[in-house]
DNA sequence: AGACAAGATGTAAGGGCTTACATTGCGTTT
DNA sequence: AAACGCAATGTAAGCCCTTACATCTTGTCT
């Protein structure tokens, strides 16, 4: 006779997914003791620890995630709704997150808006309904009931991707604003005097808000009138990127420069130029915004802004984790990101 | 007196979330009744339904998920796992896929592996320890393991982004090694005799090992030797595609044709031939696969395998939807991607 | 008018886990 | 040797829902 089969419980279900109560029954222990070893493994003897654990794997026990946070109250998850995943832009930032999370022992949740203010508010529900610990979103823009829904919860929340002294709330990001006007500057600085931007929708997205009244306020500054710009709003895409430029190329006099919401938008810009048959950059000048891998993959190189994507990420997720903790966090944090000079960006033609 | 004040429960709590309970408090009904109203509402009566549902509003009510899924034993949602969120090759099909899923009521957890084999396990526990009613894996390479755990636990699962007819297993894909063979029988066509190919790193990745011997198995059947084709590994980024295509070139003799395993690194490739001063396609032809939306910004347009991507996504989302029902499913589902002649690819410099 | 079916609602038993509190068994202290 | 404190474990009360079953109302049929 086999001692296997002696410590074998008699009852042992065969059927269906092992349950805490099974791995006790094994052991030899109660409910709370298996517990124990699964959550506070320090509270419980290490003979008796080997014990449970052994019948834990023997089982392939995997506790129940809803009656865990049903019991406890929290769920070490925090969940994080994006505008899109269809391109780069969140994706490093995100990933970035996700690891730091992860070293802290919280699972993220991903979910996507589609930049559609009424998804973005169902997902928040639906992640506070699964028991997300904290939340992480994107830009401070959104309805006011909103951020007291989350406060009645008591669930943190953190803004990311902008920064905004004036508003006091966590937050991790940059001044959109003031990035896109330091580059505007730049362009102007090379002589430019007719200008096209190809923007985000600026509905419920205050980043383009944000970056168009960039662009306008180092007009302003360099004493251009308002109507040496022509906008046009559109949605993040390659293609999207193209229209926008034929569209703008189509008006006269043409703009000497395009500054893009994004890089996304500038690469289809760019790619728009060459089937006009102009040069970039010595037709036409083209910027972008984030400094995304593809900006130094495409030809020539964009001149951009480069946003610390990873370092975003990973402090986001401290800020938070030290929000849910109840520990000091340190409010608002800005980013300063960089210019970064690269060949689409040229003087004004003669 | 106010009529609300009236109809408000003497010991409505104030604090925390509300529950059924209160719900069912403020309405003056059973928790039962509630319940009723919020999953099967034509079991309810016109007024009550109205009352209760009044109530739900006026105090902001949400099921708590972890109790639902422990009391209903299914929770409406499914999980995926890819390999990786930082490039675009996903994301299309996972976008389509979450579409067909939120029209079915079913909501969607993603989860990235990271192409780590022991990661993706940890996920799959994970997922289904979260009540995942189903799961999206991408190929089929993993432990029997695996495979019997979900199918001890019941977990209905469907394979995608590969086919094989083979396997009996619920699958949509494509078979990569017969697309790439095609592929590279059109490079061959053109007189190419050398090869490279910058593959994905080929250890568990199925796919990745298919377009290997896709490429292969053309050049035997074009009679041509092993030896003919030289093959770098690496890991899918823009970088990686630069650094391979180097890695090729600096061999003797060069190959005239460099095939990738997939668009991110085929515009790599692209990029690095520049650098090097080769002209793509008159010095050098370097193919790609997935015909991501990049495929056609990089200059020249990369001559690449269309993968349908939308379509897999939302047959995938059928394929699982009814496995989860337990209706008849249709198994594996074999889709053909075509192939998108364009600029990369040229014959062989004489 | 009485019997009965069908529809609407209520009652209460779990579902799997955590944790406050109770119990047990030691080694120490005096 | 009695008293005490502490560490290890057990007991059992929830956490918030869903749902089988019981109960109560109506309206219909004969």
């Amino acid at each position: 006779m086999s001692r296997r089969n002696e410590s074998a419980p008699i009852d042992r279900p065969t059927t269906g997914r092992p349950t805490l109560a099974d791995v006790a029954a094994r052991a030899a222990v109660s409910t709370a003791t298996v517990s124990r070893c699964l959550n506070s493994p320090d509270l419980v003897q290490a003979e008796t620890l080997d014990r449970v654990m052994t019948a834990v794997r023997e089982l392939g026990y995997m506790p129940n995630f809803g009656a865990r946070a049903l019991a406890a109250k929290r769920t070490q998850t925090i969940g994080a709704i994006i505008p899109t995943m269809e391109n780069a832009i969140f994706a490093t930032g995100i990933q970035a997150f996700q690891e730091a999370l992860r070293d802290a022992g919280f699972t993220l949740l991903i979910a996507s808006s589609q930049y559609d203010a009424a998804v973005e508010e169902e997902q928040i529900r639906s992640l506070i309904a699964r028991g997300a610990d904290g939340l992480l979103l994107i830009g401070y823009h959104r309805e006011e009931a909103i951020y007291q829904f989350l406060e009645r919860h008591g669930i943190p929340c953190v803004i990311a991707w902008a920064y905004d002294g004036s508003i006091p709330r966590p937050a991790i990001g940059f001044d959109n604003r003031g990035c896109m006007a330091e580059l505007a500057a730049e362009v102007l600085r090379r002589g430019h005097r007719r200008l096209g931007m190809i923007s985000a929708e600026t509905a419920g997205n205050d980043r383009a808000r944000e970056r168009v009244a960039g662009v306008r306020q180092a007009m302003r500054e360099a004493g251009l009138a308002d109507d040496a710009l022509t906008v046009v709003e559109t949605r993040y895409s390659f293609e999207n990127g193209r229209k926008a430029l034929d569209a703008l190329m189509s008006r006269s006099p043409r703009p000497t420069a395009v500054i893009c919401g994004n890089d996304v938008l500038a690469v289809g810009a760019i790619q728009a130029a060459r089937g006009l048959g102009l040069k970039v950059p010595e037709d036409l000048s083209i910027t972008g915004f984030d400094d995304i891998e593809l900006a130094t993959v495409v030809d020539p190189p964009l001149t951009t802004v480069h946003v610390p994507h990873r370092r975003m990420g990973s402090r986001a997720a401290r800020l938070l984790i030290d929000l849910i903790n109840g520990e000091p966090a340190e409010g608002a944090v800005e980013l300063h990101p960089e210019i970064r000079m690269r060949g689409s960006l040229g003087p004004a033609p003669a």
